[in-house]
DNA sequence: TCACTAATTGCTATTGATTCTCATGGTATA
DNA sequence: TATACCATGAGAATCAATAGCAATTAGTGA
């Protein structure tokens, strides 16, 4: 039993061929964040037919199931990155849309702070940075 | 010369009718966020016949000026609010869709930290945290 | 291994938000 | 007030994402 079958049925998903592809393509890209398309493309590029609707229909239950975080950059479309099991927030470049991570304790704890002083009990967050280049 | 004309101007835009009636109805809303669609229902409410392509445009174009700020509360649609002058963060209840704004100047300056840390001068940033309300 | 049932898929149509097009009408300036 | 340009309205077009539905397929038990 591979590996991504494994990871599927763990994660009570059926171990289909769409899942068994999308799942590779998300642990083999050399990008952390993909978008839905990205995802599409990609498996087209490796000869698998699979559409479009399933891919979205994957990801948002890769999504559910724990597998993947989904992200909104700036309110644009979603992108979808494997959960390393690691928190983390984003930083993302203006001017070229890299994307990079960092944890930091304080904020997170500051912002359970606030949530708990606000009367609220933290149930997620997001935290993005927007930056230019430093010379 | 009223006050929303005298804002106006000051943002360097003409005095239209669709303007001064959106900035009216941003100022005099009881909600902080509205959506474009918010904005046009509120126009038709009050009689004033506005295309909803006008909205969407002046809205953006009061985003650009620095009037409003748009926020994209978990990748939904856009909403925007007025710019209180004061910078502040956001909570969402994750039961009602209500919105909480916090500030924290701690948590302002770790992000300078940061993005420092990382190469990058801070230009904006996005804190939004989900929340269930303690019983 | 074979058949059965429910879940999954692919295709396409559809939605919902937002933007574009373009002809018409309004605004600031001389 | 005339002029030149900007803004508007209405609807078409776009984009990402979702829904509907008939055809397949995975997991189960015999």
């Amino acid at each position: 039993m591979s590996d991504q079958n494994h990871e599927l049925r763990k994660a009570g998903l059926k171990v289909t061929l769409p899942r068994v592809k999308i799942l590779q393509i998300l642990e083999e890209s050399h990008k952390r964040h993909l978008s839905a398309e990205d995802v599409y493309k990609a498996l087209l590029e490796s000869g698998d037919d699979v559409g479009l609707a399933t891919v979205y229909r994957v990801l948002t239950q890769f999504e559910q199931a724990g597998l993947v975080e989904r992200h909104n950059f700036d309110g644009g479309h979603s992108v979808f990155e494997l959960d390393s099991g690691e928190h983390h927030d984003h930083l993302v470049c203006m001017e070229t849309g890299k994307v990079i991570e960092f944890q930091n304790g304080e904020i997170e704890a500051l912002q359970e702070e606030i949530a708990e002083k606000l009367g609220y009990e933290l149930v997620d967050h997001s935290l993005v940075l927007y930056g230019k280049p430093k010379s």
